[in-house]
DNA sequence: AATGGCTGTCGAAACGTTTCGCACACGCTA
DNA sequence: TAGCGTGTGCGAAACGTTTCGACAGCCATT
C-alpha cells in the first residue's frame, strides 16, 4: 500500500506538508504543490479512510437501516436503497446496508458506537419510531425516509399523501364518478403503526369528502384471497360504487378475480385505480391498471441528500422541516367513465 | 467516546491485556478477565472499527459492487442485495453499497485503494468482465454473483441453468407438449454479455432436443409491443407449437396480449412458461403463470457467504469454484395438456 | 539451590492520517 | 538596523486499536 510517506518522500517534503497540499487545508506554494500532486499520481496513491476517519472523526460513510419486513421486501421498498446509494454516491459518500437480525436498537446502538458512520438513513419508519429517540439521544445525525407522527423538528423526505388523495379524487370525479371506495392494507403486520396506511386512509377520505363523492372504507386486505372476499363485501353493502382504489398489489389481484366472479368487466364496470405500486407492476396486469406511482428513488435520493445537507452545515442550524414528494398519476386502461352516471346498476 | 484505556483504567490492567482478554486473542487469567468484561459492560465500551482495521487490516466490510443498470432494478436484482447483507450480517460483517457513476473499474479501484474493505461482491457479471482482472490483479478477495464465460478459477454462485432447462422441458413434456419455442431476452443492453441470457438460451435448446421436443426460438422481446410481435411471428413460423416459455415480464404482457388477439385463452390454446420470474410478479398476470422462480436471495446469501468463507480461510487453498443453486417450479393456471395431441390446431 | 519452562501481564511500537505549534527566511516599515 | 508580519515548511503528537518482545513470578525438574 502506498502512504502519504511515500509520497512525501518522493517529493522532497514533510509528510504533513503532502497532506495540505493534497487536501488544500492549508496554503502550499505552487510549485510544491505541483510537485506533490504529481508524485501522487505517479504512485497511485489513495488516501486510508481508515486512518483519515480515526483522526477527523469523519468517514463520509452512511448507513441505510431497515427493520426486516416481516414478508419480504418489495420493489418499492428497495429503491429507496438504490436510490440513496445513487445519491450518496454522486456526494462523494457510501452506503452502507444494515439490515437488523434481531434487535432493531442493539445494531443500531452498536454501529454508531463504532465510529464508522458520519450519520444514518432510517427507512420503514414507524408513527413512533423508538430509533428517532435513540439516535437523538446519542446524537448522531440521521434523515428519514417517512416520518414520524410528529416530524416537525426532523429531517425526513416522504410521499405527499395529501396530493396523492387529491390526484385520486381528482382522476375520478374528472371522469365522472361520484362514488369511490378504498381498499387499504390491513397494516395488521405494523399494529396501525405503518405512517403511509394511517396516512393514505386518512387522505384518500378526505379528498373524497372535499370532492363531493360518496366514500366507503373499511374493506382491507393484504392477499389475493382478501382482495377478492374485501370487493364483494364491498360491493354488496355499497353497490353505488363505481370506482374502488387499491393499495396492495397483492389485493389487486383478488380484486380483478371477484370483477370477473360477478361476470363484470374491467373498466366498463368498475373502474380500478393503484396506489404506491411501480407503473412497472401495473402494466403487468390485464387490463394495465391505472397507478400512482410513489417516488421511492427520488425518496431516496432526498433522504440522502438531506443527511449529508445536514453534516456539512457546521452550524447546525434549526431543523428545517421535511420535503413532501408527489406521486405520479400512471393512467392505465382500468380507469373509464362510469356506465351509469346515476350511479346505479341494472 | 468511551475507549479501551478506560476500559483498561477502570480494570486496573495495561490496555494490551484488556484488548487480549476481549477479544481472546491471547490467554489471560479467568478472574482478570472477568473484571475487564465487567468494566467494559459498565461502561458500554464499544471497539472503534477504524482504529482496529488500521492495524490489523480488517474491517469486516465487503462492497457490493453493481454497474447501474440503464433501466433501474427490478425486483430479483435487488434481492441479491437484501440476501447478501443479510447473509453477511449474520456472520458479523457490513455490506457497502457500491453503485458506479461512470467508469465502473475507476470506482472499484479507489474503493480497494482506501483499505476500507475485507473484499468485494460482483453483481451483473458479464461473460467478459473487467471487474475480475482488476480485482485479480490487485489481489482483492472477490466473489462473483453469476459468472463469467470462464469460471473454474473464481468463487461465484450462480443459477443452475442446466437444471432450469430441464425443468421447463421436463414440466411440459410432463403434460403432453411435444413442440415448445422460447422467447429470450434480446440482451441488446449488454451486447450479448449477458450470461443468463446466453446460457439459457442454450440451455432450454439443449434440454428441449434432450427431451425429444421440437424447438423454435429467434424470436425475442424486451417490451410488451415486442412480445406481441414475437408470438403473432413465432406463430405465424411454426405453427405447430404448444407451449411457449418466455423471459421477460414484460414481453409477457405482450404474449398474453397477443394469445387474445387470436381469439385464443391461455392455457387451453396456449400454454405460457415464465423463467426467471418471482412467483409474486407471475400471480399478477391473469391467469396466474407457471414460472421457474430465481433463488435471488439465496445467490445473494451463498454469494456473500463464500466471500466471507474464503477470507475466514487463512491458507487460501486452491479455488473451489462456484455453486449453482436451482429454481423454483411454481405452478400457476397458465400450463395444461395441449389441445390436440397431433400438434396441430384446426 | 540453581535451571528451565510456563503463565500472565506489561509497555512500546506501529498502522496512516490530520492537526497544531514552531521555526525559518523573506521583505517591508519605522 | 532593529522589529515585525507573512508565507512556507517541518516535526511531533494524537486518534484507538493490535501485536510483539520482555519479564516477573512460580512450580517442577535436576
Amino acid at each position: 500500500m502506498i502512504s502519504l510517506r511515500d509520497v512525501a518522500k518522493r517529493a522532497n517534503v514533510a509528510v504533513s506538508t503532502a497532506s495540505a497540499a493534497l487536501n488544500g487545508t492549508r496554503p502550499v506554494a505552487a510549485e510544491t504543490k505541483q510537485r506533490i500532486e504529481s508524485a501522487a499520481a505517479e504512485l497511485g496513491y489513495r488516501p486510508n479512510v481508515l486512518a483519515r476517519g480515526l483522526v477527523s472523526k469523519r468517514t463520509r460513510i452512511l448507513a441505510l437501516h431497515y427493520p426486516a419486513p416481516a414478508s419480504g421486501f418489495g420493489l418499492t421498498e428497495m429503491q429507496f436503497a438504490t436510490g440513496a446509494a445513487a445519491a450518496a454516491s454522486e456526494l462523494g459518500y457510501h452506503l452502507l446496508l444494515s439490515p437488523d437480525n434481531a434487535d432493531p436498537l442493539e445494531e443500531l446502538r452498536y454501529l454508531t458506537g463504532t465510529g464508522l458512520l458520519d450519520g444514518v438513513l432510517l427507512m420503514e419508519v414507524r408513527l413512533d419510531d423508538a430509533r428517532v429517540e435513540l439516535l437523538t439521544a446519542q446524537n448522531v445525525p440521521f434523515a428519514l425516509i417517512g416520518r414520524t407522527r410528529r416530524p416537525e423538528h426532523l429531517w425526513f423526505a416522504d410521499i405527499d399523501f395529501a396530493r396523492l388523495g387529491a390526484d385520486v379524487a381528482g382522476h375520478l370525479t374528472g371522469l365522472g364518478h361520484r362514488a369511490m371506495a378504498f381498499i387499504n392494507h390491513t397494516g395488521a403486520a405494523y399494529a396501525g403503526e405503518y405512517g403511509p396506511v394511517v396516512r393514505i386512509g386518512q387522505e384518500i377520505a378526505a379528498a373524497a369528502k372535499e370532492a363531493g363523492m360518496s366514500y366507503a372504507d373499511g374493506f382491507d386486505a393484504d392477499t389475493a384471497e382478501q382482495g377478492r372476499a374485501a370487493l364483494h363485501d364491498l360491493l354488496d353493502a355499497h353497490p353505488e360504487t363505481t370506482a374502488v382504489t387499491v393499495f396492495s398489489d397483492q389485493a389487486a389481484v383478488g380484486v380483478l378475480a371477484a370483477v370477473e366472479d360477478r361476470g363484470w368487466r374491467v373498466p366498463d364496470d368498475l373502474t380500478v385505480v393503484m396506489v404506491l405500486t411501480s407503473a412497472q407492476v401495473a402494466a403487468m396486469f390485464r387490463p394495465q391498471l391505472t397507478t400512482l406511482e410513489p417516488p421511492s428513488l427520488e425518496l431516496g435520493r432526498r433522504g440522502a441528500q438531506m443527511l449529508i445537507e445536514q453534516l456539512s452545515d457546521e452550524t447546525a442550524g434549526p431543523p428545517p422541516g421535511g420535503e413532501l414528494v408527489p406521486c405520479r398519476l400512471v393512467i392505465g386502461d382500468s380507469s373509464t367513465t362510469p356506465r351509469d352516471d346515476k350511479g346505479v346498476r341494472a
